[in-house]
DNA sequence: ACAAAAGTGTTGTCGATACACCCATGG
DNA sequence: CCATGGGTGTATCGACAACACTTTTGT
């Protein structure tokens, strides 16, 4: 008889509880995106028990928030705090989740799942997008193991259910708020140069971007600061480091900016 | 002893056989918006035994799409078809609906809701929100009764639960989308004049616009049909009759406008 | 010295705004 | 015949895009 993995506790609960301490049928799932080596990478968990991958997600408490929900899925993943965490769409096609998909992956565990179990139902969820910085400390520290991965999102595959289309959408909806709110806060670390935080936007636009028009158009915006400080080390010329001003940054958030990409 | 009302044979239904038919504890609401008398107006229901009122709104069968489902209360609050119908937002919030405002109401039924009913579950709602013509003949027919009114979206006052703020935001999607969508097709009657549709968009946005600055950036987004008539019988000068050509129109649906307001 | 990257300046174009003038109609 | 509203034209301003020139640094 082969071996047997034994099933962690907690997803062991979900199976048996879930249905009393969460809401039935609704779930979220969160975008999480990060810029590295001039891509944007989405953080994607391994399914267990399959060759698939699935954004991170989770339930929503009897009495808990939706945004809250999201916060903590985001929290339990990347230990990241006071994140701009965005809601973008709902989706909810009766078949966008599989019941065979759930049944497979608790098989190897010895366990099949009742039929009328709370998590084979259909689910809708709720997709919410987030920007992270990859040089935060706290991030590193979690995400560090072989279930865990930053893809490329031009080089997404294997996505569970309909986890790539929310993807997608996502940076659709990340594309239209870079017209009128300002991104980058949670994406750059605290000090970057110009030509940097112009790469972050080439990736989210999908474009080349002129670069003493990115820099005219993100000074006049009046969310950064300038500091004396310059970037050595690398060839050629040094360039000027920048951070955000946080309190105009906010600001920013609230009121929209002016410009258009 | 006072007489007592007999409770609706759907009302029955959706109280006792709901949890089978529907999704639990997720609903969808519909801010519906027509344009009357040069104001914008949402549709809202009174709510029976109750001085309040709600949004059109419904839950999700089992195995039917989230639009679907929308566009099912839509159809049944106004029997109109072909609308465009946009998902905005969700509400989540736990204290958002209060269990003792469905009590109060089926009290009048002399109807006690059992406490582990579906319906005094917490229910996260979806909003939509769609643009109806006024003049539109099956609009007329359905929308009569002392239950039903086209309230003005300055004047909301006794809404149920979060339904005002629903409202508000729906407005906030519409304003944003009006910058880069065409607006209109589904407000205005078939023809109309250039200064009728620019009452439109100023009450959107709530403020006055160029007249001839309009009627310039509104032909150069050229999904309009001058016709060679006049709206004759007002007085002074008679304008020209517009209508929307709707091949170009669905087209910049998908593609998007350029210019912003 | 030179290549490559970064800082700064200039110009042309186009859309948005503001405003002037003419035309048609009803009273 | 004039008040009112509608149709059409023009000047100005500002944002954006395209492009030139200078400055700094490593090799």
């Amino acid at each position: 008889m082969a071996k047997r993995i034994q099933i962690p506790s907690n997803k062991k609960l979900v199976l048996e509880k879930g249905s009393q301490i969460y809401q039935p049928g609704i779930s979220v799932d969160c975008v999480i995106l990060g810029f590295q080596e001039n891509a944007l990478k989405v953080l994607l968990l391994k399914v267990d028990n399959t060759n698939k991958w699935a954004l991170p997600g989770g339930f929503i408490k009897k009495n808990e928030p939706i945004e809250l929900a999201a916060d903590r899925v985001l929290q339990e993943r990347t230990g990241v705090q006071n994140i701009f965490l965005q809601q973008f769409n709902v989706f909810g096609d009766p078949n966008r989740s599989d019941a065979r998909i759930h049944q497979n992956r608790y098989l190897e565990y010895g366990i099949k799942i009742p039929k009328d179990n709370w998590l084979l139902q259909r689910f809708i969820t709720i997709g919410f997008y987030a920007l992270v910085d990859f040089s935060d400390e706290n991030l590193k520290a979690v995400v560090s193991d072989e279930t865990t991965a930053w893809i490329d999102i031009n080089k997404l595959s294997h996505l569970m259910m309909d986890h790539e289309a929310i993807v997608i959408k996502a940076l659709e909806a990340l594309r239209s708020q870079l017209a009128y709110l300002p991104i980058g806060r949670n994406l750059m670390p605290k000090k970057f140069t110009m030509p940097e935080l112009q790469k972050l936007y080439e990736t989210i636009l999908d474009r080349k971007l002129d670069r003493r028009n990115f820099q005219r158009k993100m000074l006049g915006f009046d969310i950064l600061n300038k500091l004396s400080e310059l970037r050595k080390g690398g060839a050629h010329k040094a360039p000027f480091l920048y951070s955000f001003n946080d309190k105009k940054y906010q600001k920013a958030l609230k009121d929209g900016l002016y410009g258009s990409w």
